[in-house]
DNA sequence: GTCATGTTTCCTGTTT
DNA sequence: GAAACAGGAAACATGA
């Protein structure tokens, strides 16, 4: 494949123009890309998938860009993120000028959209130029946002870490779409969503499952993806909580029109019920410490639309200034907010019930005739661009 | 223990 | 017909 050998030219540029230069050391953020360290050192696959020039230690000094702020690149970090482009979109690399790849961060940022397209042609140009301004924006937002957004960044980066690497394995899409680890990875800074919302939007809504079928029961799963299933440090390992299974006494004989009798759940949430074997569990003092409160649906909401370079199109602007978003992957933002409550079974049903109820407090205003769009309201706050001291 | 708050869960009905 | 919206009702978790 030719962008393959394009990937051996530039990674060979890379060598050659840095072969004193820079340590194979680990990022200095561990928490910004926690799977790069572990995956790329732990998994063969990824390695064998690279050219044949590039070793394990190549593969962290080519990630070594994403670190940086795009103004702070050298040379080689630029040919690291044409390179990984390349790869990403299997441009085909014979018709690219190497000579005009070389170029430090500074030069790059410089260079508008038509410049870009003029350089690296129509194809591979806005691509290149598109993620330019993503990387600007995200070192932009790092610089200027407060610790308070660290846990929603840190819950993104995992949320996607898990996406792109589960359980270090193939990840199954539909039915029987396998798609490599390896494939993923270059889908990193791309529509990742696309190709994986659909795998882990849930399986069905729990409630629906007989008594028996918890979701925690991830030997059922056989393959699905399911976020019951990932490891979390929120989540904990050792505390799965059992609350999600639906006694027998919550449900009810009712008569359909038909005379048929079927099963139905009485209104509202249904009562936890204390089996024996769990005793232990609501018993246990450290289920019982004063968690620190978390932060509000609104404020995850709003977290998530801040960081536009993690949210990776679970929701955008609307406008702006008005404080108008949408959804665009729906029941992935309501699985992020079930993780990050440790509850695999938030549906964006569940979710959109507890932001009406914004409504009448006016942290969220109505859109109407807008499905998936909401507003915020005079009452909620840190979203506007004066908010967080950011031209956009 | 009680209460308020903020969800979570489930439901029925309506709108798109 | 499906998905999303709307809002009532009840339960739960947490903090004061």
């Amino acid at each position: 494949m030719s962008s393959t050998c394009l990937s051996s030219v530039l990674t060979r540029a890379n060598l050659t123009m840095y072969q004193t230069g820079l340590p194979d050391v680990l990022p200095s953020q561990p928490n910004v890309l926690p799977s790069i360290n572990t995956m790329q050192l732990s998994n063969p696959a990824y390695s064998s998938g690279l050219t044949g020039a590039t070793s394990v230690s190549t593969v962290h000094s080519r990630q070594m860009y994403r670190q940086l702020n795009p103004h702070c690149w050298a040379a080689h970090h630029v040919l690291e993120w044409i390179s990984d482009h390349v790869e990403s979109t299997k441009f085909d690399a014979t018709t690219l000028n190497l000579d005009l790849c070389v170029m430090d961060g500074p030069t790059l940022c410089q260079i508008n959209r038509d410049q870009m397209i003029e350089v690296f042609g129509p194809q591979l140009g806005p691509h290149l130029h598109q993620s330019l301004q993503d990387h600007k924006t995200k070192y932009e937002l790092q610089t200027l946002s407060g610790p308070e957004l660290d846990e929603t960044c840190q819950l993104l980066d995992h949320f996607w870490s898990n996406l792109n690497f589960p359980l270090l394995s193939t990840i199954v899409i539909g039915q029987g779409d396998e798609v490599s680890k390896r494939e993923l990875d270059y889908q990193d800074d791309y529509d990742l969503t696309s190709l994986t919302m659909d795998a882990m939007t849930p399986m069905g809504d729990p409630g629906y499952l007989s008594d028996n079928q918890s979701e925690y029961s991830s030997s059922s799963n056989s393959g699905m993806f399911s976020f019951a299933n990932v490891s979390s440090p929120e989540s904990g390992s050792s505390e799965s909580e059992p609350e999600f299974s639906y006694p027998v006494i919550s449900k009810m004989n009712v008569k359909t029109e038909n005379g048929e009798s079927r099963l139905k759940r009485p209104r509202g949430r249904p009562p936890k019920v204390s089996r024996d074997h769990n005793s232990s569990f609501y018993d246990n003092p450290k289920k019982n410490k004063h968690a620190p409160r978390g932060t509000h649906l609104w404020e995850f909401i709003r977290d998530i639309l801040i960081h536009p370079e993690k949210n990776q199109g679970l929701m955008k602007w609307e406008d702006r200034r008005e404080g108008i978003f949408k959804f665009l992957k729906s029941e992935a933002v309501a699985q992020m907010w079930g993780q990050k409550k440790k509850n695999s079974s938030m549906t964006y049903e569940k979710l959109s019930r507890a932001m009406r109820y914004y409504y009448k407090r006016e942290i969220l205003e109505r859109v109407d005739g807008r499905r998936l769009v909401y507003k915020f309201g005079k009452n909620s706050s840190g979203w506007k661009t004066e908010e967080i001291g950011m031209a956009m």
